[in-house]
DNA sequence: TCTCCTTCTTGAACACGTTCAAAAGAGTCT
DNA sequence: AGACTCTTTTGAACGTGTTCAAGAAGGAGA
């Protein structure tokens, strides 16, 4: 019975906090109004949440699911991959859009190496693997299927694309973000056209350098 | 008389911060702590900068020029590219180095347009076109020649090469950010390779490609 | 019902970045 | 010297994120 309004109070904080943060961006949505519109204690927002942006990331997560489930409508058999990233990068963008306020703390949290050093409870990589299981989903269903030589690799590299285009989002100050679905416009179908000349033995050689790279960077 | 004493305050404020962010990083430096150690009080530090993040502005062009300090003599004529793109970005990461700490601010500064609306008062576009004159040195002392088509747009991209290195190191937990210095030493050969390359159509039509999409994409 | 333990909640307190009205200092003109 | 103006300096004050000792509420066993 406790477990229950103890979720109960945790889930209204979230909520309350995603509203205050739409409604009046980050810098100006306070921990005591949060705490206040919740009806709780200052203190007690801090009991489930150790930090301000403790309450970002919950903000990414949400808005994590909420890209995953508009997408995936979006990615029809037989579509060809540059339709897909598209697809995924504009609603990605969408679904962002409200909160362009405090991108900048977003990218923090996206790639930001949580401190939590349990090898397993890392919080971040959970979400970064949901978010490259949604480029694998795209990869797997697009036709033509992309060359074999790259098909493994390509959902991280199109999620670093997409934390590319999220970086310039965070930047792009033209209204309604314009500049950055003109962006996506352009690139998305440069990107799929890269993926099939990675076929040719010269690109490909280039591919697989770049491939090699980031293998050989991560450790 | 007036104003020699004022700019020694100014410069004994921006080395005490310089000096504190190195010894204590960037959070446990208070702008209480800089403004006692420079000998003034807390509300005239803000009378010389208007938020600690202008400290971090005014340390962010001492890096830069340092940087430039330390780069050009590594610019020895007919070098081939990528030694000078190496050189470059080593130093960059070697001046940086003891800031690794608050790179996170970096980036903001570093990319972010500043607030001055003014047309030409436009502080961080100083910076990066200075940082992008320096790349233009590189790409013009380097023999082989890069190919004509691409030697006007690529100080622009090895720029921007730049800021993905710096975005890359900012989150490079590895001790002495080893892994940066990996990436650097792998994706400067790399890309000059690529810079080659882009002779043969097909790499060149690709190139063309982003060129035109960055220049598209920027208004 | 009473006791004990855990979970949840409170509000005051702390340290920080930042602002501001007021004062001190420096220079100029009469 | 004095009056006036502009620059520089001060320290108290405000609002913020965050911490913490203390207590209330809930449940389990006697």
């Amino acid at each position: 019975m406790q477990q229950k309004k103890s979720e109960a109070t945790r889930e209204r904080l979230v909520a309350t906090a995603l509203r205050l943060f739409r409604e009046q961006g980050y810098d100006r949505t306070t921990m005591r109004a949060i705490a206040a519109e919740a009806g709780v204690s200052t203190g007690n927002a801090y009991y489930y949440f150790s930090s301000k942006n403790d309450l970002v990331q919950a903000l990414y997560h949400s808005l994590q699911d909420e890209h995953r489930a508009r997408s995936l409508p979006l990615l029809r058999d037989g579509q060809n991959l540059g339709e897909h990233l598209r697809a995924i990068l504009q609603s990605g963008i969408d679904v962002m859009g409200p909160y362009h306020d405090f991108g900048f703390n977003f990218i923090g949290v996206a790639i930001q190496p949580s401190s939590n050093l349990g090898p397993f409870s890392d919080d971040s990589s959970v979400a970064r693997a949901k978010s490259i299981a949604l480029f694998n989903q795209a990869v797997n269903t697009a036709r033509p299927q992309p060359p074999l030589a790259i098909r493994a690799d390509l959902p991280e590299l199109l999620w670093l694309v997409y934390m590319g285009v999220t970086l310039f989002w965070v930047y792009d100050r033209s209204p309604g973000q314009r500049r950055t679905r003109r962006l996506i416009d352009n690139a998305a179908p440069l990107i799929a056209k890269l993926v099939i000349l990675s076929r040719l033995p010269v690109v490909r050689k280039i591919v697989d350098d770049v491939v090699q790279l980031i293998k050989n960077t991560k450790q």
